[in-house]
DNA sequence: TTGGAATGTCAACAAGGCTGACATAAAATA
DNA sequence: TATTTTATGTCAGCCTTGTTGACATTCCAA
């Protein structure tokens, strides 16, 4: 399981030695890090955490989701998402409204305020991500995705692309 | 700041809209879940969880390493860090030693047991990695490795560097 | 040699994971 | 139709791991 491997795939040898997947490892650790804390920063100042940021992110990206349907995509107990969305409903950036099919679920949507703090938090990330993307060059940025893509879990991707087909009205 | 931008970059035109941003964003979240999934599988059967991981990883990298230079590294507090530490000490994974020129500081070292446990975290997490970059093949590697020294922050990059240098003896 | 800076430890608190218990609505079944 | 089972979401309490504050030890510079 530990020793050296190579690879053949595509027209070039791939060599994958341990030395080196070490390195992709610690690089992802320093890049999420990078990622995630321009957000951090403002979420700090307003006394919100990264989970707040998590749920504010898909309910704006699949407005009308369910806890459920949250639940599925950000990989965290019901409980613990409900106390996150207590505090922002409470604080009015999100609404949730009872199921009109189904009056067990509630449907979450963004205020204007918490739209709002979605696009000052997205933005900070994006400012980062796009300044990544121009060091890095348009080659890099594809193979950037395929690898990430290829890192994630399977289940769960292809579970995220029919939510974000879905209509949640 | 959040209207779409067009870069030019090497010979390709880099087309960067906000939409093609938000999509980089969720796959560096669902992709990093991915990543720490099989290792955190792993320490909740040991009762250890992510801190843990890092510690231990880090102090495999840079065996003789300091508090100090750990806590730089990882980006917590040293109290932070010394719960995790006074843990694995006393479970005999890491082993701290007085430093011989300055006696305030503590050498840390991965026991047999420690070394052991590393090697189990980083093959699951080798197993993911390796199979990512097959499947997207040895080009993207690069450009994937590419984008996330760009994303990392640099000062950082530029001190662990330093550190896996130096001596730590 | 003494006062300040640096390193690491201990204590207590907060955020956000977790499980358990539960209320309500829907669905399945007798 | 009445009743049991299942699904969704809420509330309460615990644990890990972040945080800041107080402190002991060691080193170094005035």
């Amino acid at each position: 399981m530990s020793e050296n491997r190579a690879a053949y795939h595509g027209e070039s040898l791939l060599f994958l030695t341990d030395e080196q997947l070490r390195h992709g490892i610690e690089a992802m650790f320093f890049a999420y890090r990078g990622f995630t804390d321009d957000p951090d920063r403002i979420l700090t100042g307003l006394d919100y955490g990264r989970a707040h940021h998590r749920a504010i992110h898909f309910v704006n990206c699949a407005p009308g989701t369910t806890v459920n349907n949250l639940l599925s995509i950000l990989g965290v107990t019901k409980q613990s998402l409900n106390r996150v969305l207590r505090r922002l409903i409470a604080d009015g950036l999100v609404e949730s409204r009872v199921g009109q099919t189904d009056r067990r679920e509630r449907h979450l949507y963004l205020t204007d305020a918490g739209a709002a703090l979605e696009r000052q938090l997205s933005d900070a990330q994006r400012v980062r991500m796009r300044s990544a993307y121009r060091a890095a060059g348009p080659e890099a940025v594809q193979g950037f995705r395929r690898v990430l893509e290829a890192m994630m879990d399977q289940d769960l991707q292809r579970h995220y692309f029919d939510l974000r087909e879905a209509r949640h009205d």
